[in-house]
DNA sequence: CGGCGTTTTGAGAGAGCTCAACATCGGTGG
DNA sequence: CCACCGATGTTGAGCTCTCTCAAAACGCCG
């Protein structure tokens, strides 16, 4: 999980969806950084919008606190992500916002956005397409999780994750990255990828996998 | 997996976000129902898109076919779900609908809704708060899904689902339902339910579950 | 009452998780 | 240049936990 990198260089999640293209040129420089120490509260339940953020680097969890105390986590973002998109439409926050590791996000104001919008219904449109992409995203790994085996896992994510050619599936993270984003243990992702490449169902390269199957059968 | 519903009745998963309140009246209006048997296609991957599609009942699936015939499945729906939200944005559809058990869905035609939204902006927002509200709670899912042990997942979803008590999650549909939509087997779901009640950690009731411990500790 | 689906309990096996040790790679500093 | 260090990548062995298969009780509806 706390998965730094290598060189504290941040690699965005495998599946990311969210690109900046939503973000409208005025907005770009509406964006206000802030720094968080591992931690440190970024906003709680209740309290007012002040807009969405996108986390630049570090972790930033949500969470919901049931009256025992109990925190029950809603999501981990990591650098690129953007959360508390509803807030847009709420008047306050309804889950805590909270640095796992020292993290930077950029807030994005609420009433810039808001405007930016009715200014720009172009923006308006990027961004409810941005949403309806993550929802069929988010809905492909749900299906995803719902496989038990390893291995189909595994070969679900590479066919949903071909490129053009349909046989060669970048690997833009490390392979414990994957791991979490399947699912899976690292060791398992390993193992399973290691008996796939033996069974010459997939061959390894670096920074990538092709799978071997012929293409047109 | 094929949870087929019993008695053909249709139930809607526990925790569908999508109410209706964000179709404008006049789209209600425009709204066309089409009947699909079992197996029957309703789009495929690069056909022209009409609009995007809400399943009335019945099952219909969205996979994607890679170059060796094999099906990934991306999503099923079920009574209430909306699929194809992205076609608004897109020329062409990116994947396969099939009804997976005889349904029914009703198409929304792209050109009305985007029409009804730059008639009424209103509407666009409701639109975008529905899918950024589903993106919160997919990830939620997503996130209840890397919980392995059935009983924390149990306990995830109880906290998140908890009503203004607290203590009270009421269960909307079957528990085989749920159990599905946690990712565990039925049976698997039974005996964490079956052990936390003896434990006394919750109460069951027709249609509810109680959380039973000292809420405020 | 009889059929059908849900709910429940049992027993067994397999698959992935956990713990553990080691290899590898890239960056850092002596 | 090489030793060190941290993180990723890899492999091994055991164990737990869930899945699978099976069977039975319960509840609902015609």
């Amino acid at each position: 999980m706390g998965a730094r990198n290598g060189a504290g260089r941040e690699v965005r999640s495998v599946n990311k969806v969210a690109g900046d293209d939503w973000i409208p040129a005025a907005l770009q420089r509406a964006g206000m950084k802030r720094a968080l120490k591992a931690g440190e509260t970024l906003f709680r339940s209740g309290m007012r919008t002040a807009g969405l953020y996108q986390v630049a680097h570090g972790r930033v969890r949500l969470a919901r606190v049931d009256r025992r105390g109990r925190e029950a986590v809603l999501y981990v973002a990591s650098a690129g992500d953007i959360i508390a998109e509803a807030s847009l439409f709420s008047p306050v926050y309804h889950c805590d916002a909270i640095a796992t590791t020292d993290a930077t996000v950029r807030l994005y104001p609420k009433a810039a956005i808001l405007a930016a919008f009715k200014r720009d219904p172009k923006a308006m449109q990027a961004f409810t397409a941005m949403l309806a992409h993550q929802v069929m995203n988010l809905r492909a790994r749900l299906e995803q999780h719902s496989i038990h085996s390893a291995r189909d896992r595994v070969r679900h994510y590479l066919n949903l994750n071909a490129g053009a050619d349909g046989r060669t599936v970048p690997l833009t993270g490390t392979l414990k990255n994957l791991a979490s984003e399947l699912g899976l243990t690292h060791e398992a992702l390993y193992r399973t990828l290691a008996a796939m490449a033996k069974a010459g169902e997939i061959a390894r390269g670096k920074g990538f996998i092709r799978l071997s199957g012929r293409p047109s059968l």
